[in-house]
DNA sequence: GCAGCCGATTGACCCAGATCAAATTTGGCT
DNA sequence: AGCCAAATTTGATCTGGGTCAATCGGCTGC
């Protein structure tokens, strides 16, 4: 939300000791490879709701998200807000064809990213088919997920989205973290509503019904999911 | 909707003819490499109505569309159906990481498809970074797309979604066959609801209001633009 | 400890768009 | 041309989720 003052760290960074080395796009590079991709970047260090890029910007670089969460959204001229998508580590951002960013982007909490100036980081995929296509594989999955958004946007009920939120969210700290029921909710209930296409109340009413039924505990900083089955059969329909 | 009864031309086809040569996938390749690619898919065509791959469906096929229309969707397990997308000439389907489709894809009127079986097609890939770059062009556009329209499902009114569909709609006929105010709408009101995450209903009767209002006419088979100007500023918000 | 703030919750009411129910139009077929 | 089935339009009514308006509760700074 403010302007972004960014702190970096040009020096004692190593992809060796690189959280997401395995899972981001460096996971097809081999290890020579990723000694000449390291310099290529450098880390960033983003304090809470800073802006990483906003829309509409031209794009300079590559962000390869080390850790920490990013909001990702749209803004209509009149204020709207959609979120289309939440940046959790190992996810890469700045892909784009009109050189220009098409989505906004800040931090939700400390973040950190690796940045690519986009020129460099061109160049080196250019002679690395293999780099390429982990970023073709990145955009499709990522195109998967946007078609299952869209169909949560378009055609389920408030309780379905809520639902179906809180059981993709936890899947993917699972994924980062490894199995837990209580589910980390970094962004606010603002942003869980821009991100569903609901109110702020209506997401606010649904935790409070949840939780009434006895499917979640609402505490802080997130909900513990104590019966992940009904939860299902909600987000079913 | 009908099982695919499917009628290929083995032979006789030519990407010399091909009206899709200097937009699709293809684009990226020289005239050498075309005659190779040309033998690799086979014209495919299909009837109104037939299905052309469904989701869930082991991928086995890409498919470069030639000619016709395509509704492209996902269905919730109580039948609840959204649209994610239409496919027209020069679109790229198939892609997946899964290695099953992950939406249904239809005919709406006659269709005709380059098939290229899923295997020969990504060794022929393999030494070909330039098309594989196109590949991932065409993935980073849709996905903006995709994003876009996740705008329209989560945050636009009923009024904003037929407008901006109209609009957008019109562009993408234009860019096939330039420019005309008469914009024909070969899907029923029923994709067109699924598309925007609205009912038949309110699809039909906002046509109705838009062409009372006199910035529309409903003709057989689409509409035409009388005032493009305020359908903008309807869909602007 | 407590004043002030900001996010979250809760309540009361409202309305855009869904649902239900007829017409009405269109399109194939014979 | 004439008939049936499907698509579209139109009307009447209902409701899920939005809007408006208080609180509530947890931090922060003094």
């Amino acid at each position: 939300m403010k302007p972004s003052v960014v702190t970096s760290e040009p020096n004692g960074h190593h992809c060796d000791d690189c959280a997401v080395r395995g899972a981001a796009v460096c996971s097809s590079l081999d290890a020579a490879e990723l000694r000449e991709f390291e310099h290529l970047g450098r880390r960033v260090h983003f304090d809470s709701g800073e802006t990483v890029f906003s829309e509409e910007d031209i794009t300079t670089s590559f962000y390869n998200v080390l850790e920490g969460v990013m909001r990702l959204y749209k803004l209509l001229p009149d204020g709207r807000r959609q979120i289309v998508g939440f940046a959790l580590p190992g996810d890469f951002l700045g892909m784009n064809l009109s050189g220009r960013h098409n989505f906004s982007a800040d931090s939700i909490g400390v973040v950190k990213v690796c940045q690519f100036p986009k020129g460099p980081f061109g160049r080196f995929i250019e002679d690395r088919p293999q780099l390429l296509r982990r970023i073709n594989e990145l955009a499709i999955r990522e195109l998967s997920q946007a078609r299952d958004h869209m169909v949560l946007l378009g055609r389920r009920s408030a309780d379905e989205k809520v639902a179906t939120f809180l059981l993709g969210w936890r899947e993917r700290l699972v994924a980062l973290n490894g199995p837990s029921d209580m589910v980390a909710l970094p962004m606010s209930r603002q942003d869980i509503a821009d991100y569903l296409g609901l109110t702020i109340e209506t997401v606010s009413r649904t935790f409070t019904k949840l939780e009434r039924l006895g499917v979640i505990e609402i505490i802080h900083g997130g909900i513990s999911l104590l019966d992940p089955a009904r939860v299902e059969a909600m987000a079913a329909a």
